[in-house]
DNA sequence: ATCTATGGCAAGCCGA
DNA sequence: TCGGCTTGCCAT
């Protein structure tokens, strides 16, 4: 094997006797990670390491740092400062020994007092420190300290996080360990970064040094990562997916798919010792046949143990915890398991485990990162959206009918393509990866298994700590906030939100798009808005009213929120975004850039929504109540002026007005206006050869001078629409994108009703197959909870459980039709049985959203004989 | 622990 | 039969 190992030889498994190890349960209510006992090398000398997190040794009862070395080796540096864990109290030392638990608790070492800076009422003031052996002795049980205290602050910080923060140390960035001491490696400010902070700290009136060290932060390249992706392979019973928890049944393929070119697939043989047929292999992956199952295991656990960074795609959930569970179900020692199984997630002593199913689960990378482009989870659709690939068809066998080798192919396949979702575009998910743990503060081990809240989170709480605030509980901005003071238009949330002005129905040639770039975080810069600046407790800030609101906004302070959101969007807007596009500048430059101002986009696009959040720790309704109040302000007041200045406004949404034919020099007054007078910038979105505005919000399509049609929200686009009429909807659109001026609408009305004529044909001829009829929907809920209503996908899911026995859950998608008996899923239903009306009346529907705008009509296209004569043939 | 927000459209369920 | 409500999906 190529590979070298992590684990030290010096690191003897025989100096933990096995009835010393840890109770096998966690303890109840832990807000802690399991203890981590490393098998990593800890040098007191290191030229360069790589921060990717930092965790806690229970054992040890330090915080550890765990570095990625050059050559691509990883290392731990235990903490040496004597750094403990500690909750803030505004109880005298004296007061805190009076109570019980406290002055019984052995845990306790010491009591300091510090002063900190309570931001919500714009005062310093002293707080107790009450210092604590070990994070458990804080909190995570029923008898932590921060149980006993009445009034506790900062407790809830994970330990390991709190060593990171108190430290400043940024993972993703570089430092070295110089005799036994960690410290970072300073890089060399790029030269006219450092004019351009300058400027930008003056004009935003921060401290030069934060922006330096935001530059820094975010302008170092990432390394190529030594990785290796993993994939297992499990004896189904009856199609039924193994219990993981379990593990009874036995494994019989394992694949690597690795950064250093290993290919291998370790397989189990059958009982006939008969490898199968070997085509379509690929010539490079090496196969292991294995006849004993401990052993395969124990060579994958070895193959895990040598990579620094280890990719599952759900392995937190399967696969590893199969392997682990399968381990001991084998007897394999759990020294010789490198994976540490935590109650959500697969940790690894020797390295990182990424499962990827976490990472692109997160609606803020599937969205903001990825532009939405899968729309589900799994590992085909998003590797089918990415890198265009997808896992071996198996033409309807079984994978437990499958010979070794096809197993291994096919088990091999689904590595290779986990391992590609993270080097396609020149490893852009690990560079995101890397960008994103710097912004947020966060472990890489965290940062791909937290949502968007949580790295916000992080942010401000290392923000917090830098500059020696408080950092206030969530009942503390709760207790001095109103709630909000708009009524929401849409029954059930709590505020009022975007404007969205009117279409004016009818299609408009030569139509100009003008957004507001990056309009709430702008709104957030550029109004001061923050947790601590709304209603603040000064009177005399109370003249400064947000409008429609009764909300005001501090003249006093800069807010922290506002501060860091405009910081991170000029960083963007200003910089990382040109650079992106500089061709002066190299590729690899250039991909670095954009890298930094996607990331940057993830968490300004967070930015507002968070504040509304109950779950997010600074949640205050009053900043995104006025972050939504200001925007429809600066929306509605540039459409009023555009009119003014004799521009036609036909349509607007949140940050954006379409204008029909503007003078250039309109356009130019409107957007210097904007800057002048409200403090945002107007750009030109696009332009649209025609749009087409039916009389509903945001639906409607437009054609882009180069032919390139966009369709806003029409029925057409959506997911659930069938096959059959999404496609001949798509045939409507290819007519619609060749025409140039009003008169060639004629033409196009004929070509429609060829199109759609065919479609009715295909229909009342019963030419089709069932799955382009397929309606598709996603269940959010398992199918028992829907109790309120039984809607169609419900019954359709309810049948396949009944009589397929399928396993549908939250997330499954189900695929049915509708049948002159209701409806049925794809797979039980027959074309005779196809209820072709209904289809006739959702193509009507589809196309009908289009043909509106159009100011066409659908029956009247088809004709009056058409209609009659589909109903005689095939309907009733 | 859990994932940011609201606005809007269409279809279908279900009780009045 | 009507209309409120539930559900899912998309726009921003």
């Amino acid at each position: 094997m190529a590979a070298i190992s992590l684990v030290g030889s010096e690191l003897s498994v025989e100096e933990v006797p096995e009835q010393e190890l840890p109770p096998e349960e966690e303890p109840e209510e832990s807000a802690e990670e399991p203890a981590v006992k490393l098998h990593l090398e800890t040098p007191s000398e290191l030229e360069e390491g790589l921060l990717l997190t930092v965790q806690y040794d229970g054992e040890a009862e330090k915080a550890v740092a765990i570095l990625y070395g050059r050559s691509g080796k990883l290392y731990a540096w235990y903490d040496n400062t004597r750094h403990k864990p500690y909750l803030l109290s505004d109880i005298p030392p004296d007061k805190l020994k009076e109570i019980r638990e406290v002055s019984s608790n052995s845990a306790i070492l010491r009591f300091d007092s510090v002063f900190k800076y309570n931001a919500l009422d714009d005062r310093k003031f002293r707080y107790t420190k009450l210092v604590a052996r070990d994070p458990l002795a804080i909190g995570g049980n029923s008898s932590s300290l921060r149980e006993k205290i009445p009034a506790v602050w900062e407790a809830n910080v994970r330990y390991a996080n709190c060593f990171m923060y108190d430290r400043g140390l940024v993972p993703g960035t570089p430092y070295r360990i110089s005799n036994g001491n960690l410290i970072p490696i300073k890089s060399s400010a790029i030269k006219d970064a450092e004019e351009f902070a300058g400027q930008l700290a003056t004009e935003a009136g921060v401290d030069p040094q934060t922006v330096m060290t935001w530059f820094n932060a975010l302008s170092q390249p990432a390394p190529n990562f030594k990785r290796v992706a993993v994939d297992i392979e499990v004896e189904t019973t009856g199609g039924k997916l193994p219990d993981a928890d379990e593990a009874k049944q036995r494994l019989t393929a394992i694949s690597f798919c690795g950064s250093d070119g290993v290919k291998r697939a370790l397989v189990l043989m059958k009982g006939d010792g008969e490898p199968g047929p070997g085509e379509g292999l690929p010539s490079d992956l090496v196969i292991d046949p294995f006849t004993d199952e401990a052993e395969m295991l124990r060579e994958t656990f070895k193959v895990i143990s040598s990579y620094p960074i280890v990719l599952t795609f759900n392995g937190d959930n399967f696969d590893f915890k199969y392997l682990y569970n399968r381990a001991k179900v084998l007897g394999i020692a759990r020294t010789e398991n490198p994976i540490v199984m935590g109650r959500r997630e697969a940790r690894l002593s020797t390295g990182i485990h990424i499962d990827l199913f976490q990472f692109f689960k997160n609606r803020a990378i599937q969205i903001y990162a990825f532009d939405a482009k899968y729309k589900e989870y799994g590992l085909d659709p998003v590797a089918q959206a990415l890198i265009g690939k997808t896992k071996l068809d198996l033409g309807g066998r079984a994978i437990d009918d499958l010979y070794p080798l096809e197993l291994a192919n096919y088990c091999f396949r689904d590595s290779q393509i986990t391992y590609e979702l993270t080097s396609f575009s020149d490893n852009l998910v690990m560079k995101l990866i890397v960008m994103l743990m710097r912004t947020s503060r966060t472990g890489m081990d965290d940062l791909v298994r937290i949502g968007v809240s949580s790295w916000i989170k992080n942010l401000m709480y290392s923000i917090h700590r830098e500059r020696e605030w408080l950092i206030p509980n969530p009942s503390d901005i709760a207790d001095r906030k109103k709630g909000s003071s708009t009524t929401a238009i849409i029954k059930g949330k709590k505020y009022k939100g975007a404007l969205v002005i009117n279409p004016k129905t009818g299609i408009y040639f030569g139509v100009t798009v003008l957004d507001f770039a990056s309009l709430y975080p702008s709104v957030l810069k550029e109004y001061n808005l923050s947790y601590e600046t709304l209603n603040c407790p000064h009177p005399e800030c109370k003249s400064n009213k947000v409008p429609e609101t009764e909300n005001w906004v501090c003249t006093k302070r800069k807010g922290l929120a506002s501060e860091l959101v405009g910081l991170l969007r000029d960083l963007r807007v200003l910089w990382f975004k040109p650079k992106s596009k500089d061709m002066h500048l190299s590729n690899e430059y250039r991909s670095w850039y954009d890298v930094a101002q996607r990331a940057l986009k993830v968490f300004l696009n967070a930015s507002y929504g968070v504040f509304g959040a109950e779950t997010f720790p600074f949640y205050c309704l009053p900043v995104a109540e006025s972050t939504a109040a200001i925007a429809r302000y600066v929306i509605t007041s540039t459409a009023d002026k555009a009119k003014a200045i004799g521009m036609n406004v036909i349509y607007g949404d949140t940050d954006s007005l379409f204008i029909k034919q503007p003078s250039s020099s309109s356009i130019t007054e409107l957007i210097a206006w904007a800057r002048k007078e409200l403090k945002v910038d107007l750009e030109i979105d696009k332009e649209f050869r025609y749009v087409a505005f039916s009389e509903r919000k945001k639906n409607y399509f437009g054609v882009k001078p180069d032919g390139t049609v966009d369709i806003k929200g029409l029925l057409g686009k959506k997911r659930n629409t069938p096959p059959l009429i999404k496609d001949t909807f798509q045939k409507t659109l290819t007519v619609l994108s060749s025409v140039q001026t009003p008169a060639d609408f004629e033409r196009a009305k004929g070509e429609i009703r060829e199109v759609l004529k065919e479609t009715y044909s295909s229909l009342r001829d019963l030419k089709f197959d069932v799955k382009d009829l397929a309606i598709s929907v996603m269940l959010n809920k398992d199918p028992a909870s829907y109790t309120k209503t039984t809607p169609q996908h419900i019954k359709a899911a309810k049948l396949l459980q009944e009589k397929l026995s399928m396993d549908i859950t939250a997330g499954s998608m189900v695929r049915y039709v509708k049948t002159n008996d209701g409806v049925q899923p794809v797979e039980l239903a027959r074309p005779q049985d196809i209820d072709t009306k209904k289809y006739v009346d959702l193509l009507k529907s589809t196309l009908g959203q289009i043909l509106d705008a159009l100011d066409l009509d659908f029956d009247e296209i088809m004709g009056e004989r058409t209609l009659e004569s589909f109903f005689l043939a095939g309907g009733t």
